[in-house]
DNA sequence: CCTGGAGTTGTCCTA
DNA sequence: TTAGGACAACTCCAG
């Protein structure tokens, strides 16, 4: 008796064997099955990873193949423009049904559905998913019927509209013919030449094994101070860190509502610091809505009155920002720490963010690659939508008044200084009263600390309150339409 | 169509 | 030291 043909499992930000609609829908049909990865650098319309998303991808797809190994398959590892790819590999194995979870991303959305109209007519059962999204971007509409473009109205109404489906077993087996493929090292996604992974290895385990232990250690304990704890920094678990898992989809955010919910119904879990983190889930889910109505939100002002903000060109003020050399103790710690782990703490993108777009007057586009590059939880949505919030020029965005205070926003949520110790060594020795503001120490205390300014440790890059007045002024001057010209 | 309340995360000055 | 109000005006969204 011959089997039936093969059904294929396409992975592509889904990297998960757990509650993946698409890998359940393939197992479903009774047919074997073949899980795919395919390496599409050139993508029309896809923007290519960064740095570090491409090191965590490295890790992920190992994590991934190892976990369909243990259920007796095999990822079938590819490299070249999807659709050819995929048409290799239903040939190879002539494979009758293709799945996969949705992306939303424009490019990667018309490639999909291109692949799709191709496939259909040729007999191909080709279904998709949505395992990326508690609701899709286009489901959850206002009174008026548009999409929407303030936070706490959709959060109301997603809390209201949404029903968490039942959660999708693990597959016990996951076999069908074997092809050939890439070795996941030939992809060429580990840096080499420098390597500059070293203080990622240890700050990370990427793959579906190590989301579930963060969500479970987070969820243990944790979560409940996070109403506090996660404006602080220096604390490791005030936060989930969950964002690099649920960029490359090792855990789905069905999953986490799910964890959270049961643990607050079983009294393992309060209330407050429940819906603060689910919230915050859920302004992954709103940068998704903006993004999909919203394609080219990483290069074009959401707010289209920021068409006439007259940006400063200043690469060597943007080289200092990158390198952790503002002057500014808590600016300096989060790009370092950006720099060496792939991640920095919310509270902290929030502040360099201020500071590069408002003290420095540098477009956020240019922030935003940055991070693109650097974070390993670089997310296609949640990074512009972000930046543009910061900026002023986003959807339900900070007012354009509201800079941000390097000084005293370092006191208040680094009141010890340990952040800016961990990652600013040379600055260690200061007390605590100078710490986030080493320029207002006397020559005694700076030589008690071993610090010169200016040589160990730069001066200002510009000083706080005349780059806050010139923020306000092109502010003022983009409102009145844009300079003479 | 109109109305009114509300809007992630702040800063700075004044009393 | 601390608490309160100004900062701007606009758009979103529900009723």
């Amino acid at each position: 008796m011959s089997r039936a043909a093969p059904a294929i499992v396409w992975f592509r930000e889904d990297l998960r064997l757990s509650d993946n609609p698409a890998v359940h829908a393939a197992v479903s049909t009774g047919r074997p099955v073949v899980c795919v990865f395919i390496h599409d650098e050139d993508a029309a319309g896809a923007r290519p990873l960064g740095g570090a998303s491409k090191w965590w991808l490295d890790k992920s797809l190992r994590a991934l193949a190892e976990d369909i190994g243990s259920c007796g398959g095999q990822l079938t590892v590819r490299r070249g423009p999807a659709a050819a790819c995929l048409d290799d590999v239903i040939t190879e194995t002539g494979a009758e049904a293709v799945f996969w979870n949705r992306r939303y991303e424009a490019g990667a959305c018309e490639l999909d559905a291109s692949i799709k109209a191709a496939l259909g007519p040729r007999g191909i059962d080709v279904q998709s998913f949505n395992g990326r999204l508690l609701m899709e971007p286009w489901s959850l509409k206002t009174g008026a019927g548009g999409y929407y473009r303030v936070f706490t109205p959709f959060w109301k109404a997603l809390k209201a509209a949404y029903r968490v489906p039942e959660a999708l077993p693990r597959p016990r087996r996951l076999d069908g013919p074997r092809i050939d493929g890439l070795g996941i090292a030939e992809l060429g996604l580990h840096p080499e030449m420098p390597d500059w992974s070293g203080g990622m290895e240890t700050a990370w385990m990427p793959g579906e094994a190590g989301a579930a232990a963060r969500l479970a250690a987070f969820l243990g304990g944790p979560v409940d101070q996070y109403p506090e704890g996660r404006d602080r920094p220096a604390l490791t678990d005030g936060t989930s860190a969950l964002s690099p898992h649920l960029r490359f989809g090792e855990v789905g955010p069905a999953q986490i509502w799910r964890a959270v919910m049961s643990g607050m119904e079983a009294g393992r879990i309060g209330e407050d610091g429940a819906m603060k983190f689910l919230s915050e889930i859920v302004w992954r889910e709103f940068s998704y809505v903006l993004l999909f109505h919203n394609p080219d939100l990483a290069t074009r002002n959401y707010n289209q009155g920021f068409d006439h903000m007259t940006w400063r060109q200043d690469d060597a003020a943007l080289a200092a920002w990158q390198r952790g050399r503002t002057g500014y103790p808590v600016v300096d710690a989060g790009m370092r720490q950006l720099w060496q782990t792939g991640w920095m703490h919310n509270r902290v993108r929030m502040i360099v963010a201020s500071f590069l777009t408002k003290h420095l007057l540098i477009d956020w586009r240019a922030g935003e690659a940055w991070f693109w590059d650097t974070l390993v939880d670089a997310d296609p949505a949640s990074n512009p939508a972000s930046w543009q919030w910061v900026a002023g020029s986003g959807a339900d965005a900070a007012p354009y008044f509201r800079v941000f205070n390097p000084i005293t926003q370092g006191q208040k949520f680094d009141a010890d200084g340990a952040y800016v110790r961990r990652w600013c060594p040379e600055l260690a020795g200061l007390p605590d009263k100078f710490i986030h503001a080493p320029w207002m120490a006397d020559d005694a205390t700076l030589r008690a600390a071993g610090v010169v300014p200016g040589t160990d440790y730069p001066e200002p890059l510009v000083e706080h309150a005349r780059g806050r007045e010139r923020a306000l002024a092109a502010y003022a001057q983009m409102k009145e339409g844009g300079p003479e010209c």
